[in-house]
DNA sequence: TGTACATCAGTGAACGCGCGTTCACTGATGTAC
DNA sequence: TGTACATCAGTGAACGCGCGTTCACTGATGTAC
């Protein structure tokens, strides 16, 4: 046994006591530096400083752990879209708005977890754990959704909330992905990922009949809004 | 050596031939079947029939090989796109949701492509071929996005292309990575993901001012449009 | 057309390495009485 | 409060395996004359 190890164990004594976390975020390290693949159960024991066989009184294999640190993404990824949904306040608009860049802060922020969740080749609709802690973060989009269908404005067919969910998941999803990502595949962006997003979130909303001008009036929820005119583009007004 | 092995070699003669093709296939196979983390060099080669040693004549390591295969998926995801463009017949609209169709095929039909390009972890702007490759066909959505930009309808300010065009990406991209993706990770849709991104592609663009009601007089691009009056929703007309 | 030679592309054996996994074990902790 | 015992969590040694990589080699192909 190497000094260093001994030196650790002295420290913490022979029971590790929390080696189960301890391995999560060893992983979440090693996915955040060198992506998901480059993560084996070995590396993550070392980095708990503990020996090769000790993971397996927690986790089965690799893909367990790799499936839990999916879960706990998702569970975060919730919770995130949660605070930044705030049940719609100050107003449905501003809100969701808010929903949009706090998915681009998560993927920017955690690398490690976006990946295992998105993209690290987990068959969700295996692990109906997992899938269902997807599910609960989508809901999150769809209620927020919901809430805006309902404000369609008079004369415009509303729009099917499920769908707006979807829509809004996937261009987030797409901008988070391509240029929002924490990791070395990002690309190159003539502007920030949020404004990217913000603009075309609110084009879209536009193309269902919502009003967008970001005028106060036009936020308040009550009907009284002004007509729409002739408006400038949500990217701003060309001089 | 093998039995197996022999046999091979004794139809092909010492030399392969075609080698490096050979490997970029193998490699593509264990890549669909196993995700972009799972292939190996050696195993590359043991498909191809060759010794171990052989691949390191056409390529210096793994990363070398994994970033051909995504220059080559670039290529032939541009050549797809150019095809499904058509240069903007039989009009501009039509045109685009083609290529938004493509966008999904490719992922659906070529996921090792695909993942091998977005999601392998290569550094695309350390490797200026590659990059390039990948502007390439990031300039057909842009082409179409500047004629369609062109088209925009007297009165309305005209959208920047380059915006239209990352909108675009983004979406397509969203899509195909939540929901059209040729692996397990493919997401559960409620309808199928060409219908999800046409509706979406189409309150974009009405929301950016375009007529998208889809009736021939509106796809006429000789400027006697109707006025779009009280559109139903691209999702179809609530009964 | 034939021959000598250079070059090329693949061989096969070898190596060191780290991984995943198993095993009997042992130190620490919790619990019954 | 003390003691005996069961359970738990981590050890460390061992294993087989496949990978990446190097090496001197050799068979096939192309070319100069």
């Amino acid at each position: 046994m190497s000094w260093r190890k001994e030196q650790r164990r002295a420290e913490r004594g022979y029971h590790h006591g929390n080696l189960k976390e301890a391995l999560l975020q060893a992983a979440l390290g090693l996915i955040a530096e060198k992506g998901a693949a480059g993560f084996t159960f070995a590396d993550a024991a070392r980095m708990a400083g503990v020996s090769p066989a000790a993971p397996y009184r927690h986790f089965r294999d690799r893909d367990e752990l790799l499936a839990s640190i999916a879960q706990r993404g998702f569970e975060q990824f919730e919770a995130r879209l949660t605070g930044a949904w705030d049940d719609g306040r100050p107003d449905t608009v501003t809100a969701f708005e808010r929903v949009g860049k706090a998915y681009l802060a998560f993927a920017r922020e955690e690398p490690a977890f976006y990946s295992a969740m998105f993209e690290s080749g987990l068959p969700v609709d295996l692990n109906p754990t997992l899938q269902a802690a997807g599910e609960r973060a989508f809901g999150i989009i769809r209620a927020a959704a919901e809430r805006l269908a309902a404000l369609a404005p008079p004369g415009m067919p509303r729009p099917p909330a499920m769908m707006m969910a979807l829509h809004i998941w996937s261009m987030s999803h797409g901008v988070a992905s391509l240029f929002a990502r924490g990791d070395a595949a990002r690309r190159k962006l003539p502007m920030s990922a949020e404004d990217l997003l913000e603009a075309q979130v609110l084009i879209y909303l536009r193309g269902l009949g919502f009003p967008t001008d970001r005028r106060p009036s036009a936020q308040n929820e009550q009907g009284d809004r002004k007509p729409a005119g002739q408006p400038a583009g949500p990217w701003g007004t060309p001089k």
